[in-house]
DNA sequence: GAGTGGGTAGACCGGTCGGTCTACCCCCGT
DNA sequence: ACGGGGGTAGACCGACCGGTCTACCCACTC
């Protein structure tokens, strides 16, 4: 029951929308552009999706499902170098982003086109505040001074970064982005090769 | 002439765009709206501006004034202090910003609306570009080793900055933000208090 | 005192919005 | 053999979109 056959219609639709949305902005889309280049029915489409918010929500989901397994993939890859998975997510979190090609994080998009309790921004926060949880656990892990302050900066930094990257054609943000959050784990970490003294980013604790 | 009288519809019309627009993002906002909320007829709003893209554009003006003149009026209360002056651009950079409250960045917004060479794209582009020169000039007074690249770095933070504001719940983003900016900045000059070697940001010329 | 620019009032336009309805179809499992 | 879920086709709904039109008004200036 339920779900049987994976539904060719369904997966097009959810393809064609993520595309759209992402790439012009959900309010600039209407369902018959949806209907029309995922080459389905209005019937269809509403079938699968009682209304465009279910639609858009739909969206936002697959997005973060694609994020947290992503986020996974990586710290389980060094599960052994929590080092080094930091490094590896900083990539991972602004992958196609620089060079002023993308559009950018589709959370902070979305957000931008809707008001107080709205999905789009429920779910911005929710992925926001799961991926600094996942920077301050490795940072503790490396026993850093300062894990949840620094974990806020690191995501702070990366917000810049993927928005920078989306709206400038500075073609070396990706560089003075990766040094700058190489800095901000080091400037906290105890034996540091770079030799940084006390804290100095320890404005506050924890 | 042309310009008499300052036209106390325009400028009712102006805020009211400018408030709505911000609040609610364009596209939720219809030229209704506007007129309704402005105690304003439709003919009257058309005369000043012959479509919704021409108030949108004088939207944006509006805002882009506003922070040119900010960013100037810090540079010059602060003439002979650049240092005093890019500690005080930070705070004027994200007044408002933190805390849940604000919107964020109204040129980043409409930037996730449109697409290609819309206006809303090129006051964005325009703005940062402008305001991280400033940031540059700043620097180079301060014969900052690399002053491009870290007008570029306190660029992204401060975008990173503010777009978390506006979504996180953060309260604690204010001082994350300031301890990152400080860092940046003092970790390329020369005789710092606050003891760094080499160039560790320096992963570039300029 | 005639003209003019900024204002009001409200009907009107074609198009698109999100969403519903009816009717037919076809493949699959029982 | 048949029932039902997923699909197509296309008309239809009221509401709202951005934008235009006509007609009247008022205050100010030349």
């Amino acid at each position: 029951m339920g779900e049987t056959r994976p539904s060719a219609a369904r997966q097009r639709i959810l393809e064609t929308a993520d595309r759209l949305f992402y790439d012009e902005g959900i309010h600039a889309v209407g369902i018959q552009r949806i209907i029309a280049e995922a080459s389905v029915t209005r019937v269809t489409l509403y079938r699968h999706f009682p209304s465009k918010d279910d639609l858009v929500a739909a969206y936002l989901d697959r997005r973060s499902a694609w994020d947290h397994d992503q986020v996974d993939g990586v710290i389980a890859a060094y599960a052994d170098d929590p080092r080094a998975a930091l490094t590896e997510l900083a990539a991972v979190l602004t992958r196609d982003d620089f060079g002023g090609v993308s559009r950018g994080c589709p959370f902070i998009n979305a957000s931008a086109e809707f008001t107080g309790t709205h999905i789009s921004r429920v779910y911005a926060r929710e992925i926001r505040t799961w991926v600094t949880a996942r920077f301050e656990e490795l940072l503790r892990r490396l026993d850093h001074r300062t894990p949840r302050a620094t974990a806020q900066q690191l995501m702070m930094v990366r917000t810049g970064a993927v928005v920078s990257g989306a709206l400038d054609g500075n073609d070396h943000l990706s560089e003075d982005f990766l040094s700058c959050w190489e800095e901000l784990i080091d400037a906290g970490l105890g034996q540091s090769a770079i030799g940084d003294p006390v804290g100095r980013m320890t404005h506050r604790q924890s």
